[in-house]
DNA sequence: ACATTAAGTCATT
DNA sequence: AATGACTTAATGT
């Protein structure tokens, strides 16, 4: 199929002429992934950009359940630390759905920064971007009660939006583990706020009626 | 307060 | 008919 899509598709490469992409383009590789076909795991030492579909990072806690960490979709990357020198000890991914990757070893980015050095800032930028958004789940997570980490959740996404119709961009099951707790527990919580008046629902979009009720918590 | 287990409904294939 | 996603209920930490 069309094959250079990826490098223009993605913000940290599409600032740049159409033959440094070309360049680039000539040192990822591209490769089909179906539907919860893994993408990396700990060890592995590459930049994988999605092309298309999505995928999720997770990392296994002690008693071997996933904690999803974050959502990849179109444009995004995964494996930036690594070129920073970093080994992944603890992160795995998986498509979502069938997802276009690609990919590019560390070596071959190292290349292209050390000739273009416009690559490198952009890449830092968009790290420091994501680190604000591991920033905020943690935070998440710090939270001690699920009510409290699902209010914010909601908040935040309506926020994003800048509305209170919010459509909830995960699975239920995936938003549970987003949030560090269960299906069943996720789906009370949507009960209870739907019952005190907080929120309206039908099935993924969901409405917030009360913002201030939400922060509360 | 929440997890776990089991069992049920509903939609999709 | 079978599988997966979501909910509800009962019981355990």
């Amino acid at each position: 199929m069309d094959q250079h899509m990826c490098v223009t598709l993605v913000p940290l490469f599409n600032h740049l002429s159409v033959e440094e992409q070309a360049e680039i383009n000539k040192l990822a590789s591209h490769k089909h992934y179906q539907k919860n076909e893994t993408i990396f795991q700990p060890g592995d030492e590459q930049l994988d950009i999605v092309a298309r579909g999505s995928i999720k990072v997770y990392q296994l806690s002690a008693n071997g359940k996933e904690q999803l960490l974050r959502v990849v979709e179109p444009g995004g990357y995964e494996g930036e630390n690594q070129l920073f020198g970093i080994e992944n000890e603890t992160l795995f991914a998986e498509a979502l759905e069938g997802t276009e990757i690609c990919t590019i070893s560390k070596q071959a980015i190292n290349q292209v920064m050390l000739k273009n050095p416009q690559i490198a800032i952009k890449l830092f930028e968009l790290s420091a971007q994501k680190m604000v958004q591991l920033e905020k789940q943690s935070q998440l997570l710090s939270m001690e009660r699920v009510e409290e980490r699902l209010a914010s959740y909601l908040l935040d996404l309506a926020k994003v939006t800048e509305t209170n119709q919010v459509t909830l961009p995960m699975k239920m099951k995936d938003i549970s583990q987003f949030l560090g707790t269960t299906p069943e527990t996720l789906s009370r919580k949507f009960s209870l706020f739907e019952s005190q008046g907080y929120i309206s629902r039908s099935g993924k979009s969901v409405t917030v009626l009360d913002p201030d009720g939400l922060q509360d918590m």
